[in-house]
DNA sequence: CTGAAAGCGCTAACAT
DNA sequence: ATGTTAGCGCTTTCAG
């Protein structure tokens, strides 16, 4: 099987030490070294509670973590004095003796990217409720540090839901194996996944351009490693064949802005009259090359993006494939919580979001051929 | 078991407790509670290396934590045999004994606004090198969310960088009293912070727009409880008043889209020939509000932004003030593990970070008076 | 330079 | 329903 992939560089990562900054000059001044702890204030722990309440620690540990199993004026008396004291539970011990860190991570491509803050902060929102914490990884759409950070989460944390990976299939099954993990916009086999299916979306839009009167447009792709461009990709080609409509593909690499910018004259070059983007930040870009070139949109060229994460903030207002990314964010961590309460629930869970088309102000008929497009220098 | 999806609505936040979806449920079927740690493959713990290595749990310890106490062939020796064994040292433990978390956290208003994606990757780089992991915070702009969210954070963790806070300035001073808080773009004396400093780059752009020949110009604010819009309306208001040019301050709530464009109509009405706004969010909308009413940027109107964060994005590219979030992340984490590891030092630490004027395609000479305006409702 | 042993604060059997 | 008692895995005096 492809299960040997072991990826082992953890070596030297392993011990990722604590060492703040001072501590090494530290070395210097030998002496005197008073455990530093104490210049935090010392919190009561479970302990003084349980003298102060007059019961025994593990009421007082019960109290704060299975109060169904104690007499309702019990829980009430030593939650008074808890709060009197200041005590708050102390997640290290906790996790210690429970084996259960109390926290999840979230790991994205890069976080600048809007289309990953509503998924990480719906995937936050809901890991809070259910009372783990979040820490997010950026891999800034670098393989060889997504995996690094990967396996140094998996570590730390009770489990992780990777956004959008750009990892090789075989790896990505590897560090399923390793511990919980939740895929988004990623299909593994064997990894419980959670994917927005543009493709409905997608055909959608195919389908508003070919009733507009297009007959020709291009699609400019997304990052080669990217799931959800293939799919899209794919989409849009199937139905475009299906209606009698060609297809440009045009090649980008990160979906940004400038990509898109340059992407602008290779739409225009292929003598397509409308272009679908991989997302909303290339459409965007492809806006703005568009208008450098003073071509009008989209009394000329009409442009569609995917994602719906920054459709009201371009002019003209985009139309676009709208994206689910917060539910998908949401409901990965539901499916990881369960995940790491019984490693072996939902193994091979691949959840579908459809997405669908929401038509804004970039898109309308061609103009009646001939005069088609407008040509900047003929223009005097 | 795949489909359904169950959305246990954990009733009280009250003691956040690791309360994962099926342990409720866990309460039916009271008999054999395997402990569920098994679930997880088990590492191997400082004492199985220590064996394997013949050597003692405290020479272990010692190789991970202060190797230079040892003889290099013990390091080099353990070492291997950890390695070997896939040891990796356990963290929730190492708190217990050491009183250190090894994390921080980062607490902002909003990850979709992409001033702070810069400023969080920024920490969590500097965050990462000094070997403390990073948990994000986002407070949805709401004062009491971020107070509750800091609290809680600053019990789980080593301390906190509280990125433009929206804290009343004596509960900041409080928290700062608490445990280690570092700020970032917020001046409360007592408590270290790192300030952009956006007056320099203001006053660039209005001397740049006088230079120009603009007489009046309009100021879009952004939130009344931020520091930074005061700094920046006070930077603009005193150059122009210098200057003998006259602003027109516009209120604006959220630092966004949707509100910059609002403003769109208000410059005008203002009759203001340039536009500077509190962020490039807010500019982009009133570019945006402009290009709807027909009115051309930089040929009738002149616009500017501030932190330089999606300029090259619009179109025309935006003209803007230089931030430099990314800066001051990295040296608010900085501080902040200094202060951890001695919570006397810098108690009033106040970096300051200059920022200056990027000039791009949304300024230029104002139309020449008479016909300097156009009319949206006089237009007939 | 290395080892032995005492916890760090909390939970989880096992007894009541 | 509550108390007792061992640890969880690691660091850290204190002795050699």
């Amino acid at each position: 099987m492809a299960g040997d992939v072991r990826v082992q560089p953890v070596a030297r990562q392993a011990c990722a030490e604590i060492r703040y900054p001072a501590e090494t000059r530290r070395r210097a001044r030998t002496v005197h070294r008073v455990a530093r702890r104490d210049g935090r204030r010392k919190l009561p722990t479970i302990k003084v509670v349980a003298a102060a309440a007059g019961v025994s620690t593990s009421t007082v540990s019960r109290v704060f973590s299975r109060p169904h199993l104690l007499r309702e004026s019990t829980v009430a008396h030593v939650t008074e004095v808890a709060t009197r004291l200041g005590y708050v539970p102390h997640h290290a011990a906790r996790a210690l003796s429970t084996g259960r860190l109390g926290m999840i991570a979230v790991v994205v491509p890069d976080i600048a990217n809007p289309f990953f803050p509503p998924v990480i902060r719906a995937a936050q929102a809901r890991a809070s409720a259910g009372g783990a914490s979040t820490v997010l990884g950026d891999t800034d759409e670098d393989p060889a540090k997504e995996l690094d950070l990967l396996v140094k989460l998996q570590q730390r944390t009770d489990g992780v839901v990777l956004v959008s990976s750009r990892l090789p299939e075989d790896v990505v099954r590897e560090r399923g194996r390793q511990g919980p993990l939740v895929l988004v916009n990623r299909d593994v086999a064997d990894v419980p996944r959670v994917l927005v299916d543009s493709a409905p979306g997608m055909r959608e839009a195919v389908d508003h351009l070919a009733a507009l009167g297009h007959r020709h447009l291009a699609y400019v792709s997304g990052p080669t490693t990217s799931w959800s461009d293939e799919q899209r990709r794919r989409a849009v080609g199937e139905r475009a064949a299906a209606l009698g409509v060609a297809v440009s593909v045009l090649r980008a690499h990160r979906p940004d802005h400038e990509e898109g910018r340059a992407a602008a004259g290779e739409v225009l070059d292929a003598g397509a009259t409308a272009a679908v983007a991989f997302d909303d930040a290339l459409a965007q870009g492809v806006l703005a090359g568009l208008a450098e070139r003073g071509v009008a949109v989209p009394g000329e060229v009409s442009v569609i993006g995917c994602d719906d994460i920054l459709a009201a903030t371009t002019y003209p207002p985009l139309t676009t494939v709208r994206g689910r990314g917060a539910e998908a964010g949401r409901l990965a961590v539901e499916l990881l919580l369960e995940l790491v309460d019984d490693p072996d629930a939902g193994r091979d869970h691949r959840r579908l979001l459809p997405s669908s088309l929401t038509c804004r102000a970039t898109t309308a008929a061609p103009p009646s051929s001939g005069t088609r497009r407008f040509d900047p220098r003929g223009a005097s």
